[in-house]
DNA sequence: CATTATAAATGAATCAAGCTCATTTTTGGG
DNA sequence: CCCAAAAATGAGCTTGATTCATTTATAATG
């Protein structure tokens, strides 16, 4: 009976291992809620009922146990993501829907996210962490919609994959980020619907693109007709002092 | 004598004040260089030369430090900035100057800023520093570039100018955190220039995009000049007064 | 059912870093 | 040179993470 016992004890600390996780990520959206308190390790023990002490039975530090809450997340959002994806449909939907799940779920876990990276933020550590492996492996599901696209032909095949991500989970940060910042949370989906505008128009191929040679570049025209305007206000604006 | 000793005295302490700042800014250089190690009070003290209680005659508490910090730094940045966009040059030559400029410093000071700004990630108490009126004098000068390239008709108009902002910014940071991240650092600039080719294609009023209308839509092309013409009635309104 | 070895849990004690404040040192005018 | 105000100091306090000697629960065995 000793494989059964055994097995049923790694079951129980496994069971319990996942109740302090999901605790973690409670009491971090609940002080999120509220003003934005520091979350002490204190707090989540309460939260799973446990003491202080048990906690460290089952992470080696306060830093082991936000990696793996963090971890927790990642694994989540790339199930979901993978079936945001899975539909055949164009392109553009399919990143419009990885954007618009990646900010919701990233905004309702901001602060988890957050203290738990920062440490990691300036450092080349964190590569070596297993939050690092599953954020690996949900932005895979990223560059298989990126190179798909690509080979559709409704990608510019002219950029890196790295600075295609970059653009696309930079800009949906600064949204989250500016969007927790404002008092009133509204139109956020809005701002990342404005936001995906510029992405994929940025990375579109458009074969048009670069014929500005025609008869006659009104904008061009203009763009000098403006200059030299400036240089009349500029002028005035100097006469003025 | 009275006023001549008390500002002589202001300026001790400003200059006091300063030295500080200088020094937390510099532990934080140094620390990143070396592992990146948590930056303690004692640290930047032993740094300029101080006792630990000292810094606290000058700063309420380290997160006020920090953030006095990071305002110096924007202020600087902000001087740059404004520098590297007064030649008068193509909006495409701003805003990669502007992109440049702005990763390369967030490089270099990314430990510190990070550090400062964490607290505030997740609440909109950051709008109630005097970090956040700095950034936003910087993000100013962006702002700026991007009305001007409207104008001009560089730039798309049926974009928000935050949407605008939150792609530039969030595309440059992931591009700083994701170097950063990488062991070696070599092609730094080269990643920045990847993300400006999405970005500036991505905001590019492009003639053939919306040219359903022929090859010249002298209509919009006369709006535009009303336009331009208003603003310089604008600029004469202002000086006159 | 009692026994007992092992696993699990506890929380008081320790440690570290931010911060305070009673005391000491420096400064500059008289 | 003296003194009062300003500036600086660093020992001690506080808080929250972490450790560990002790207690409690579990479950196999006679």
């Amino acid at each position: 009976m000793q494989a059964v016992e055994s097995k049923t004890r790694r079951q129980k600390v496994e069971e319990k291992e996942r109740a302090i996780l999901a605790a973690t990520r409670q009491v971090f959206r609940e002080g999120d809620k509220e003003g934005g308190k520091d979350v002490s390790i204190a707090a989540i023990a309460r939260q799973a009922n446990l003491a202080e002490g048990t906690v460290y039975l089952y992470f080696k530090n306060k830093q082991a146990l936000l990696m793996a809450a963090v971890s927790d997340f990642y694994d989540e959002l790339t199930r979901d993501a993978q079936t945001a994806v899975a539909a055949p449909c164009d392109t553009g939907t399919k990143l419009t829907n990885l954007a618009r799940l990646h900010f919701e779920r990233v905004m309702d876990e901001w602060p988890l996210i957050t203290e738990a990276m920062s440490p990691y933020l300036p450092s080349p550590q964190y590569r070596e962490t297993e939050a690092f492996a599953l954020n690996r492996r949900y932005v895979e599901v990223f560059d298989l919609v990126v190179r798909d696209g690509i080979k559709r032909g409704d990608i510019r095949n002219d950029l890196s994959i790295p600075a295609i991500r970059n653009a696309f989970y930079g800009g949906l940060e600064h949204c989250a980020r500016s969007a927790r910042l404002r008092p009133v949370r509204l139109d956020a989906i809005a701002e990342v619907d404005d936001f995906l505008a510029i992405f994929i128009a940025g990375i579109r191929d458009r074969p048009a693109a670069h014929a500005g040679q025609g008869p006659l570049d009104g904008a061009a025209l203009i763009r000098q007709l403006e200059r030299v305007i400036d240089d009349v206000k500029q002028q005035m604006g100097r006469d003025a002092t």
